[in-house]
DNA sequence: AAGAACTTTCAAAAAGAAGTGAAAGTTAAT
DNA sequence: ATTAACTTTCACTTCTTTTTGAAAGTTCTT
């Protein structure tokens, strides 16, 4: 082992801590980034209790953030036969977080934006202002339709066909 | 025109406001989001102060986010001959503002997991919970490795090449 | 080099987002 | 039906981010 490799509990926290603060400049709560973080490298599924620990947490956020992950399709309820307790798994297939991902953002970031391009898309006019305004709508009605069934297909696509032919489509 | 027309003021509003709030699930935030609307449907250049006006925020707030912007290369400077004053278009091609904005969020995004992943690395062992621990550090790095070099082509790519391969290519 | 016309900065204030914990709600076993 | 083991909710607090505006800094013009 040389001087430099990291220990493990370290690289535990580094990570938590690191996917949690990536977590906040991707629109994600950085809570709900740590607690998938733990449990993406927990061989075992964990307990409320568990993560309410190791995290420093109290029980109603964990409990939140258990729940949107699950709502992401990120982490899924695990049930011990004879423990009444609920336990939790993450989603360990990077495609299908990716693909979890990617429809939620779709989901808050694009659909939004599509809807009210579709209302305002009913502004019609002659003078300067009007046509600049239309063109705009337009322009942007065209690229994010595009863009939302581009992203549509790539969720739907799988993980194998992402690994062998997107990745290297572009060559 | 008909009855369920909207107006060129309403739809303005409407697209300045929706373009903020998608700014903010976007991780940009709302002002700086809604600066860009209003300037990318202004048929022609605005200075600090029309800002300022149309979207009644401060002086400092408005130069901020203007600043912003031009780092973002999201907006141009423009000067007029014989005026001091400094004015602003925005880039309108749709796709050099996807551009930017992959750009950008590759930066923040997925530039500073993969450093952290790469430290992390170092981390090695023989225990469950360190095997576990490696196996999905190498993952995400694997798979993030090809995210950036996949992104990083499409943002280098040109917008012919974007709108008639890219978007079809998933057929 | 003085003045005018703008632009930038920054510390303090306001707004907004996330977290807490105790109380209320569920559910499974007896 | 009761209880015990959990889960959920929500009014309140704490933390973070954004906005303000006045003061300081620039840079053209004369």
């Amino acid at each position: 082992m040389n001087a430099e490799d990291m220990n493990l509990e370290d690289g535990k926290k580094k990570f938590i801590q690191s996917w949690g603060t990536m977590g906040s400049s991707w629109g994600i709560n950085r809570t709900m980034a740590q607690v998938h973080a733990l449990l993406l490298i927990s061989p075992d599924a964990l307990c409320a209790e568990d993560i309410m620990e190791d995290l420093k947490i109290s029980r109603g956020n964990a409990n939140m953030n258990i729940r949107k992950l699950i709502d992401w399709g990120l982490v899924y309820k695990e049930l011990k036969p004879g423990e009444r307790k609920e336990f939790f798994v993450a989603e360990k297939d990077m495609w299908d977080i990716a693909r979890c991902i990617i429809i939620q953002r779709k989901k808050r970031e694009l659909e939004p934006m599509l809807r009210v391009i579709d209302e305002i898309s009913s502004v019609e006019g002659t003078c300067p202002e009007s046509e600049e305004f239309c063109k705009v709508v337009k322009d942007i009605k065209v690229f994010s339709s595009k863009a939302d069934s581009t992203l549509d297909r790539l969720s739907k696509a799988d993980a194998k066909w992402f690994a062998s032919t997107f990745m290297n489509m572009i060559k």
